[in-house]
DNA sequence: CGTTCCCTTGATAAGGTTCAACCACGGTGG
DNA sequence: CCACCGTGGTTGAACCTTATCAAGGGAACG
């Protein structure tokens, strides 16, 4: 799936071009390195960054009084952070390292500059537009998936972004998430997805030994994340189509 | 909760001037009526166009092959219909009218000159920023609410919503959807809504009998969706406001 | 006056949670 | 070197929430 077919023509130009001068401003920005376990970003401090995540897994989380945790979105490698909280006076939720991580940061100020040319607004609402498709594809399969189909979603989405930016190529890879990550992550307890995770592994469909994926049936997690394309076409190394597809997505 | 202290304070101005600019040519535009069940946006057409919806409820569905279906949105009165797939070649799902909907329309091809202006580009990242955390609140509670808090929160928001807009002032207001249409927006079935629905009046909390809901009890209610607030405070008329505060937002 | 759409209720089953115990592994300090 | 501890994974049993299947009822409508 090409990056043209998933955004308006019209404004395809704008968007690779905004894109590239954003990628520019992150690039000229000093790294930062921060260890594991380190919040980045909370709705406490009121002073806001924007972060190209470089290496390493980060994750926002948000927890309600009685101790209920949920992880909405987990970041890789690639990632940009904070883009889709921007715009308030607070972000809604944590993020945190799950690992040593390597970001680049420039003040959320700028957004108020990127929204001043069409190139870097156009690329700025392209990208919280995504966080939105994102958002609500989960919010779908919360609704109507099963544990097994969920689980084997969050599988073949990390594979696949990792593979978009080629920091994978075989059917395994490194996945730094705690059972219990797992769990607030697809909205389930950790003793079911230990189960659900027993179940893939005694069906020969994925391995899951942290820190270690290694994905058996590649043909049998796709079809109950409910994905059919046989993937693998059409890779582009140009970053928007490192974007994943929403299972959602129509065929 | 006022606009000023939802949205960073740098953007405020830019925010106001381009809500009015979009009203504005919204409010030029010629209305439409569509009768009950008229389909305003598929997947299939590929024209898309932008709705401002004066009167009456619709809703954006989405089907899976097997049979599952879900409803991400609802639309009342007052909400803008299409903004965050416009930078898509193709929506993601349908949209349709629930009742009779009178609605204002324009092409989706303004984007591109909305994005351009620093003020109506503010406004409509706000606007897709927006949709991000709805959907995401929604993620969040289908991940960790049970049927009885998901039904209290979607009464609540609901309310609030007309609320704002000035379209009911009691505690009691119409709800034209099935029973079938809250479970598929709750991610549950209609029988077991029907059973919570039924909790919810024997415990004299609210009554739901369609069209009508009464609710009885608010602070109960709110205390079932997870929000403390007591609300009626700060009613602001300013449209900005009107959008509804998530349950997951901090206090 | 039958048909259709929607609501309601009962019985039963499945999927997921809770509680509790135990295990494996990698420190770390005596 | 080993005892100890903390973190994370594994498993069993009981329980609960929600789904599924099935049947019936009422209101609106041609």
């Amino acid at each position: 799936m090409s990056d043209q077919s998933r955004c308006h023509p019209t404004i395809y130009e704008d968007l690779v071009q905004g894109e590239r001068e954003l990628h520019q401003m992150f690039h000229d920005s000093p790294s930062r390195i921060a260890p594991a376990k380190t919040i980045l970003i909370t709705p406490e401090r009121p002073s806001q960054w924007l972060y190209a995540l470089r290496q390493g897994w980060a994750c926002r989380i948000r927890e309600w009084p009685n101790g209920r945790r949920v992880i909405p979105e987990i970041y890789v490698p690639g990632d940009l952070i904070g883009f889709e909280s921007a715009l308030r006076t607070r972000p809604a939720d944590e993020v945190v390292a799950i690992q040593p991580v390597s970001l680049q940061e420039i003040g959320a100020d700028v957004v108020f500059g990127l929204l001043a040319r069409r190139t870097t607004a156009t690329y700025f609402a392209w990208l919280i537009s995504e966080a939105q498709r994102r958002a609500e594809a989960r919010a779908n399969r919360l609704a109507r998936f099963d544990a097994q189909e969920r689980l084997a979603v969050m599988l073949v989405d990390l594979h696949e972004r990792l593979r978009r930016r080629e920091l994978v190529t075989a059917t395994s890879f490194n996945l730094p998430l705690t059972q219990q990550q797992i769990a607030d992550h697809l909205g389930l307890t950790i003793v079911h997805v230990n189960r659900s995770l027993r179940f893939l592994r005694e069906e020969k469909i994925a391995i899951v030994d942290r820190p270690i994926v290694m994905i058996r049936d590649m043909a049998r997690l796709r079809q109950l994340a409910g994905r059919h394309d046989d993937g693998g076409a059409e890779l582009t190394t140009h970053s928007l189509s490192r974007e994943t597809p929403s299972i959602d997505e129509r065929e």
